[in-house]
RNA sequence: GCCGGGAUGGCGGAAUUGGUAGACGCACGGGAUUCAAAAUCCCGCGUUGGUGACAACGUGGGGGUUCGAUUCCCCCUCCCGGCACCA
């Protein structure tokens, strides 16, 4: 055994003994309880950073302690495999994105491997495979059957030079983000999935996952987005140019507030809605106003501050109940996309509409009384939100009727005239997953000119994506593919076409962690050992995928479970997303006003005599840079750490250990390079007390311990009660801090080298090893073995803390007077309530504060932790 | 604007049910070792006053409940994250 750390021999050494043992196989036939650990897997970019470092070992952490606890742990990984940068590598370098994405993964799979995670690779899968894609296409063909999918024509972002599609994030200032042109509108057939069926169960579930974080819940909560109210309609007769009826005659709206619907004095409607563009055809200056309104940024921020505008359209409307005229306007305010793309408004019952009733002069009209006071502009605000939900005025019929009764009555009378009824609104979109793109699972539609669309036959799937296409910017290069276009139809054997869309990568990673259950079945979508290993017991991943790939997912899941493919319908029982890693930023503004960074290794720090950080210099010309900035890791920034660089000067250890103590998982982690030596240092002296140790032979621990010692093994278990305290609450920043503790505690009894201090060393360091292991696996597993322990420490259970370890004979107690730390006793543990009491009161910590006419009025003890007197 | 989460030394952070605030680490200061440096080890380290024992203050600010509050309640400020002007 060498003297010095060796990291790195320790790491291919270990690495070497779990890959020979196979000790991460999981197999689903076991007795003890089942413990699936996974985290989101990566898309395969080139090389690992940070995050994915922080996110793994948050998962490794939690697979390793498991399996030590006696669980039977299943830890997968796979490749994220199929989207867009592997296109556009292709574009750039003019490799085909298969052969660049599998590059990719293999050598990301050697970091992985370099970092010592307790992976079962025999179930790795890429989603770009065959095998895996073929069952995203064998599922849509079940999901077209049941009416889940189905085509309809949808207006997309199209850029006329790169002939193909781009997202809403790929359209800066209306132009291609690659090519510049001005985008179009189109409107192009494809496929969706009716996540909207669904909604309501993807809101509801959402009371299964007490282990899921609020703000997840919030924010899927928020994005599904329910609103229960009526929906209406002014009739009307506007007819266009042709003379036809615009919408039949009927402008719909949606409301939560129909009680209100006696007040409404004007309705607006947004650019896009069919009545303003009608009125805009024979009014150029509203014709402008609407085109201002297309243009107009949708930023948050833009919104925030966005005064709320409008303009008449001239046009009227009949009110369903009182038959008055009601003027339409156009309004900004008003969302094409939600509901009918018109409002009914209220001003005396709605803050928005009071604001635009304001600005334009439109009459307000009080139809609602919550209290006894009268609406004023003044004294308008207490009229919106919940409490105004009271009693009908000035509404005809409708008067004295509180909330719920006036929506029953209205919403009955509008269903008698045809003109409206109950509804339930939901924000939620159905999930269009058709992509204009090469690199992606193809839809397997066969279009014939006499049978229309035509699914694939299940015996012919997977529809194999070519993958020796070279995407050269211009549209997708399967429409160029003569040899996968070209096919015959399966009704009718006369020549066909492919389609050539293919499917959003989402639906790739809505089922993956199904399938490592499944172990890669070649028959099957999943299996019996699906339902074994599923729910998914613990998912670690980033906060950025809240909403859509849970969202996805659960939906997923769901349709599965219809299907009667699975039993379970939520995929992930617990959630644990994790925090950014954060990196100072130094930079300096340059003479022309821009900004250039520089890499953290390019400056030096400035600290006064406290410690404290007043400045950075750049070490190449000795001149300051601001250095007050933290941000996520960036390329731009240039404030990137490369695990691999962190891997090779360190080793794995050393990495995973600093993460893991630096910050608790789910919080942002601030990247501290001295920090990394801290950890690096500290491992070092873990493997020098195990040195030491190797050439001292175990001996039982003797029948009494000296008080020193019995205190030593006391901190030891109690170190140990508190890591496992914390492991269950995935709280790993300071299970490394008690291991650090242990440590102190084990050096210190070295130094003073009491008699025996050897037995409750090596007893310490048993329980120090097993706690490091899930943190820093290579070093704690070779000191075990080299110390005699055990073979394989990942099949040692869990140290228990003994309770006759930590017992203690004596105790320190705090005294307080009034509440004020004054001093301690130190009492033996048998004593009596009125002892100590007595005790205290003959401390001189206390007496001195019975003077004058003061004296004892309460003791209070608090056994074990202290006793506070109150004098007064 | 709404929703969610926060604010603790020079820094990252700890404090389990209301009970010793600042564990553990980093930075910093002093010392040992060394020809010297690195590495390593030891000591100190919330602020203020005092040679000192000690005292006062101290968990974003203000109030409250309590023998006792970082922890519970009310009000306010600031920061981070999310969002939907959602009818």
């Amino acid at each position: 055994m060498q003297q010095q750390y060796p990291f790195k021999e320790i790491e291919k050494n270990t690495q070497q003994h779990w890959n020979e043992k196979q000790s991460f196989k999981a197999k689903s036939d076991s007795d003890k309880p089942k413990y699936y650990c996974l985290s989101m897997f990566p898309y395969p970019s080139g090389k690992l950073h940070m995050g994915h470092v922080r996110n793994y070992t948050i998962g490794d952490v939690l697979s390793r302690y498991h399996h030590m606890k006696g669980f039977n742990v299943l830890q997968p990984m796979g490749w994220d495999a199929f989207g867009l940068p592997a296109e556009n590598a292709a574009i750039k370098n003019g490799v085909p994105p298969a052969k660049w994405t599998f590059d990719n993964i293999a050598y990301m799979r050697s970091q992985l491997q370099s970092l010592g995670f307790a992976i079962d690779w025999s179930r790795e899968l890429a989603t770009c495979q065959p095998d895996y894609y073929k069952w995203n296409q064998w599922l849509f063909l079940r999901m077209l059957e049941k009416g889940i999918a189905y085509k309809k024509t949808q207006t997309v972002n199209w850029d006329p030079v790169d002939q193909t599609v781009l997202a809403n994030e790929q359209v800066i200032e209306g132009r291609g983000w690659r090519t510049g042109a001005l985008i179009e509108k189109r409107k192009i057939p494809g496929y969706y999935f009716n996540i909207t069926d669904y909604a309501q169960q993807l809101l509801g579930d959402l009371d299964k996952l007490p282990g899921w974080p609020e703000r997840v819940k919030t924010m899927q909560a928020n994005w599904i987005g329910k609103s229960i109210g009526v929906r209406f309609a002014f009739s009307h007769e506007i007819k266009d140019e042709n003379n036809t009826l615009i919408d039949d005659g009927k402008l719909w709206v949606f409301t939560t507030r129909a009680d209100t619907i006696m007040g409404v004095t004007f309705c607006a409607v947004a650019a896009e809605h069919p009545l303003a563009m009608l009125a805009a055809r024979t009014n150029p200056e509203l014709a402008a106003f609407i085109e201002k309104c297309k243009t107009g940024s949708m930023s948050e921020a833009d919104i925030a501050t966005m005064e709320k505008e409008g303009m008449s359209t001239g046009l009227t409307v009949t009110h369903p109940l009182s038959g008055e005229q009601v003027p339409v306007w156009v309004g900004n305010y008003v969302l094409m996309t939600y509901g009918d793309g018109a409002v009914m408004a209220v001003p005396a019952h709605d803050e928005r509409d009071f604001g635009f009733a304001k600005k334009y002069g439109l009459p307000i009209k009080q139809v609602i009384v919550a209290s006894d006071a009268t609406f004023s502009d003044e004294a308008w605000k207490e009229w919106y939100g919940e409490k105004a939900k009271a009693t009908c005025i000035h509404s005809g019929r409708y008067d004295g009727l509180p909330y719920k009764a006036a929506v029953d009555a209205i919403s009955a009378d509008l269903a008698a005239k045809g003109l409206g009824e109950k509804q339930t609104n939901w924000r939620l979109r159905d999930w269009g997953v058709s992509r204009q793109r090469y690199w992606g699972c193809p839809i397997p539609i066969i279009h014939c000119d006499d049978c229309g669309d035509v699914a694939v036959p299940d015996d012919q799937l997977p529809v194999k994506l070519p993958e020796d296409c070279v995407p050269d910017g211009s549209g997708n290069p399967l429409n160029k593919l003569d040899s996968f276009i070209n096919c015959t139809c399966p009704n009718c054997s006369k020549p066909a076409q492919r389609e050539t869309d293919t499917m959003d990568t989402f639906v790739d990673s809505s089922w993956y962690y199904a399938r490592y259950a499944s172990g890669n079945d070649n028959q099957a979508m999943v299996n019996a050992e699906t339902n074994y290993w599923m729910q998914v017991d613990q998912y670690v991943g980033g906060i950025e995928h809240a909403i859509l790939h849970l969202l996805y997912s659960r939906f997923w899941s769901k349709v599965m479970r219809d299907l009667g493919l699975v039993d379970y319908d939520e995929p992930f029982a617990n959630l644990l997303t994790q925090g950014m890693v954060l990196n100072h930023i130094f930079s300096r503004r340059t003479d022309k006003g821009g900004i250039e960074y520089y890499a953290p290794e390019e400056v030096t720090l400035v600290h006064d005599e406290h410690g404290k950080t007043i400045g950075a210099n750049l070490i190449e010309d000795g001149q300051p840079v601001d250095f007050q900035g933290m941000g996520t890791m960036s390329k731009s920034k240039r404030n990137g750490v490369d695990p691999q660089s962190l891997i090779e000067q360190y080793g794995a250890d050393t990495a995973r250990f600093f993460m893991m103590f630096a910050a608790p998982p789910e919080q942002t982690l601030e990247w501290s390079d001295k920090g990394v030596e801290g950890s690096h240092r500290y491992l070092k002296r873990v493997w020098g007390f195990g040195y030491a140790l190797s050439s001292i032979t175990q001996a039982a621990l003797p029948e009494k311990l000296s008080s020193k010692l019995a205190e030593a093994r006391r901190d030891i278990h109690m170190g140990l009660k508190q890591a496992s305290y914390d492991l269950e609450r995935q709280q790993f920043n300071t299970v490394a801090s008690s291991g650090m503790k242990i440590l102190n505690t084990l050096e210190k009894m070295q130094k003073e080298a009491e008699d025996h201090w050897q037995s409750v060393a090596h007893e310490g360091f048993s329980i120090l090893l097993r706690l490091l292991s899930p943190l820093a696996p290579h070093i704690a597993q070779s000191l075990w073995k080299e110390l005699g322990y055990g073979d394989d420490i990942l099949n040692a259970s869990w140290p228990e803390a003994l309770e006759a370890a930590m017992v203690q004979d004596k105790v320190k107690l705090m005294i307080q007077v009034n509440g004020k730390l004054r001093g301690d006793l130190e009492v033996s543990q048998a004593t009596g309530k009125s002892k100590i009491e007595e005790l205290v009161l003959a401390q001189e910590c206390v007496t001195k504060f019975l003077v004058d006419d003061k004296s004892v009025r309460k003791i209070i003890v608090v056994p074990n932790k202290l006793i506070n007197v109150v004098i007064g």
